[in-house]
DNA sequence: TTGAAAGCGTTACCAA
DNA sequence: TTGGTAACGCTTTCAA
């Protein structure tokens, strides 16, 4: 234990200030560099004997290989990008931790890039860092998928939230959920449905509003959407007025922030949810459960959607084939709670 | 505008499959290698004529430098790693907005760390990552001193959110954003105030918690305070009925997540809040304004923080002395909202 | 199984 | 102002 006064003369640990090379532990370890570079690479190419040695000087040494320099000879910087939109919306966050767990048991750094929701700085960015990254992860992308298209010649690409035509990507049953968000608000004798839609670029936007759509359309009632709006806290609150100028005794928003923004401002003018009006969100974020009333919400595998991609991703950069091929579609639930509630059909 | 069949034989950019080298644009720009790394790095350098030449070629060529070998040959990689505990928090990844958006601006790009609130991980990320980034932004350490002592002198280190000896520094003035709470709260006439406290090793929590003793002290009213709850939503709700054994009448949590957590399990239990108890957080998060009853909370300058930490990190690297030398604390303000109220003075 | 040496793409020094 | 050339630290043939 040091005291408050030490200005600390000790270093703690073996760390050089120098930086040691892969010469420095050949020299060491009394055997040529390109020998090391196999004892610590491929472990099982060396004598057992020439192995211990080398890692026994390069522990003492408190060797670490350079990134620049294996990068250099191999082309690999074992960095992945991970692009999002919005890196605060919960939902991406969660998604991140999740690639950064995966990542980091397979060796990989994870560049995190967010895009600000514009689809130009998207593309933008994915261009300059290409070859700073071995691959990306694009998460919900916003750009249009022929702007994509020619980056994924040229680099690995997994994507998530996003079905696009021969990429490896990983997904939720966005129809699915939508009909359960549906069938739960048609029980509840809600006829009059409005569905506040994300970016227009979004293939999780267009599958949610489908499935909303057949299944208000299979039980004969009726659906009206607000398109393109920013899929922000704001966004909500901005539609929200629009929402209540309809007849429209429930509300779908596309993710759960709209939702909590479309909360705020019925609550701001009065309207009681879910007495005069039901909300649904999508998504499933934490902040969900703890506003007043819960959000009822659908629930999507943030974890496993970000492990999965990363699994896909480096089997893409590993040439390795799937089994069953880089693409899958994970269930979703729907999570009642008490924004959610019978139809009062009239407001 | 193309049709929903087209496979795409088309490509958009004039990006190449095989890479092209500075020797490449070299021999188109009718220069040798030198020049161009010349002409691109340092344009005053070399003449108008053939500054224009090369550009001219690099453009052509659609020639992008290969940051490894660049990071190779002068040590710098133009990458920040940005530390932080948790990325779900909103302080943290509006913290990593303003981060990156300064970062980019300079040429860098952010590698996003993610400790999950443990000091060990902390320690042993920064050690193994230390060699792929120009520099680190440590915010909100979670590790003591001590640990983080032997990297200052081998890495170039700014902490965010933390004041650290010999450490170039932005933080917020704690101290007084404390003072103000209770200097609220007092004035509602609150007596017995408790506060939930944050990883033990946090600068910001110890301020918090000396501001508060001392404005609390001077009104000779009194604080009870819960140490070491995880600053998360869970730490929170366990707190919760720790606080309610209690007679105290107002809670300070150490961040808004905690208080968010809190306010949850008060409801969960029929505490009226604030009718039968208040309730402060830290950080103001947007998440905090939209619960019910909206959180009245300490507001940090978030963007700024991020901005100004990056500046002194590349005035590090550059060996830029600042003027005020780099240590920087703003300014907080309390920002009332529902969650406080008179005192009942019994519950 | 091991060593020597070439080369990855760039920068920076030294001459010209 | 320019060009030649030697590094930077590592991997990977090719021989031994």
């Amino acid at each position: 234990m040091r005291r408050a006064g030490d200005t600390g003369g000790t270093v703690v640990t073996d760390e050089p200030v120098v930086t040691v090379t892969i010469k420095d532990v050949a020299r060491l370890a009394g055997v040529s560099p390109a020998s090391v570079s196999r004892a610590l690479a491929d472990p099982g190419q060396v004598r057992p004997g020439t192995r211990e040695r080398v890692h026994r000087a390069a522990a003492a040494l408190g060797y670490h290989p350079n990134q620049a320099a294996h990068a250099l000879t191999t082309g690999r910087t074992r960095m992945i990008g991970l692009v999002v939109p919005d890196i605060t919306n919960p939902i991406f966050s969660t998604i991140f931790q999740a690639v950064q767990g995966r990542a980091r048991e397979g060796g990989y750094s994870v560049l995190l890039v967010d895009t600000g929701e514009d689809p130009a700085t998207e593309v933008d960015l994915v261009r300059t860092l290409a070859r700073q990254v071995d691959g990306f992860l694009l998460c919900s992308p916003r750009a249009a998928q022929e702007y994509l298209d020619p980056f994924l010649r040229a680099t690995a690409v997994v994507t998530i939230n996003h079905r696009g035509r021969r990429v490896p990507c990983v997904t939720s049953d966005n129809a699915d959920g939508a009909r359960q968000v549906a069938e739960h608000l048609l029980a509840l004798g809600h006829r009059r449905l409005a569905y506040v839609a994300g970016p227009a670029a979004s293939s999780d936007n267009r599958e949610r509003l489908r499935g909303l759509r057949a299944a208000v359309a299979a039980a004969g009632a009726e659906l009206t959407d607000f398109t393109a709006v920013s899929p922000t806290y704001d966004g909500g609150t901005a539609a929200a007025d629009l929402v209540l100028a309809t007849s429209a005794t429930a509300v779908i928003a596309f993710n759960d922030v709209i939702a909590l923004g479309l909360l705020n401002r019925f609550t701001a003018r009065g309207i009681g949810v879910p007495q005069q009006i039901s909300l649904v969100g999508f998504d499933d974020i934490p902040f969900a459960a703890m506003t007043n009333p819960p959000l009822t919400s659908v629930a999507i595998a943030k974890q496993q959607i970000g492990r999965t991609a990363v699994d896909f991703l480096l089997d893409l950069l590993d040439g390795r084939q799937r089994p069953g091929g880089s693409r899958l579609m994970l269930p979703t639930h729907l999570i009642v709670r008490g924004s959610t509630g019978p139809s009062v059909l009239t407001r």
